[in-house]
DNA sequence: CTAGCCCACTACCTACTGGTAGGTAGGCAT
DNA sequence: ATGCCTACCTACCAGTAGGTAGTGGGCTAG
């Protein structure tokens, strides 16, 4: 008989947690930052500071190693979001509280940011990962209720599903493509101050276009 | 003495610039669709139905292929984009004539805003590019122009720095995500109709943004 | 102490990468 | 005919990719 999980191992769970903590963690910075094909598994042992085959012992492959990693940081995202959307706000101070949100959980975890955005570029290369399906019943909700709010005459009319889509890109993009726009604002676009300043013009030009 | 350029040489040049304009179109597609890294010497020759060597002799090595497909398509973009931007057209008329060429030159080049995007989230990893310098000049003006505006009052006050970031995201997204905006709409995010109805949201909520 | 597990290691494999060397077929000017 | 040039080829290089096999140390359980 096999004994399931011994309660109480205290170095040898941990240390192999940690292992795999670390390597997930590792892979995370290495996927954002240089894609897929740009990263090899000895980029991302060298990082934790072990070996390939080693690595190669927690994660059945590289691909295996980015689902996981993947599905880890959308679970994040999407209990996070679940939390601001589970909100009873209504009209804008619900609209405001998601890009709220979405700002802080983008400014926490730019790295999954990039990550994410790569992915949406590179459209389903990746077997098992269906990005939209799953973000697919956040976006109907999102749109019915753009809806609703507009037919009540709370918003402005616009077409829901693109305003989302317009969203998404605003917001995005301003993380995804941080080092770009460094170049064009002349300094980092990720220190808060600058984050703070593109999430007030976001908030304030998202409601001149739908109050009033 | 060498006989410098005989004037005129039918197919030996006709073929040699067709090779190099093939090498250039494929080139321009595997990057888009699979990035840098992504892409092999061997892919591209493949497409063009040579051998990676004989690519390399109409060009130096990978870098210089890419850096070329890259400057060329630069060079199509800011040409198109400073015949609309020359226009004299004044206040609204002006955005919607540069978000409509902006538009349109996406939905000709889709491959391009992909690899274009793809170069903003690597972020200057490939040496003698730089995106934001290159496009600094327009940023700045068009960022002047929106100032000016909004100092007449014929544009209602935002930062005008930031909004041209959102509206760079909001366009160039729905182009660069095409893919994973498919699995949002349930169809073709490129088909002329969705790109239309993109556009027509885009011009209408940028309009009530800034106007009245 | 011993048995066994976990984990990381070295050593190795095949496939493919970007790039080079050297050769050949054909066009064109002298 | 000769010689040069372009454009392509095959064959090869060193390096690296992802992945596997087998080894051994350190820990815990009995």
């Amino acid at each position: 008989m096999a004994q399931v999980s011994p309660t109480g191992n205290n170095r040898a769970d941990d240390d192999a947690r940690s292992t795999r903590e670390l390597i997930i963690a590792e892979s995370l910075r290495c996927f954002a930052e240089s894609g897929y094909d740009g990263t090899s598994l000895n980029d991302i042992a060298a990082g934790v500071g072990i070996r390939r085959p080693s690595l190669l012992h927690h994660f059945t492959n590289k691909e295996a190693l980015y689902a996981e990693v993947f599905e880890r940081l959308l679970a994040d995202w999407l209990e996070r979001l679940d939390v601001a959307v589970a909100d009873q706000a209504v009209g804008w101070a619900k609209v405001e509280l998601v890009l709220n949100a979405g700002f802080r959980l983008f400014e926490d975890t730019p790295d999954y940011v990039r990550m994410m955005r790569r992915e949406a570029l590179d459209g389903g290369a990746h077997p098992g990962i269906d990005l939209a399906a799953v973000l697919r019943p956040l976006f109907d909700s999102a749109s019915a209720y753009f809806d609703a709010q507009m037919e009540a005459g709370v918003f402005k009319r616009h077409n829901s599903r693109h305003l989302l889509i317009t969203g998404y890109g605003a917001i995005l993009t301003y993380f995804s493509d941080a080092s770009f726009i460094d170049g064009l604002i002349d300094d980092d676009a990720l220190r808060k101050e600058h984050i703070a300043e593109h999430r007030d013009h976001v908030l304030s030009f998202f409601k001149s276009a739908l109050i009033d």
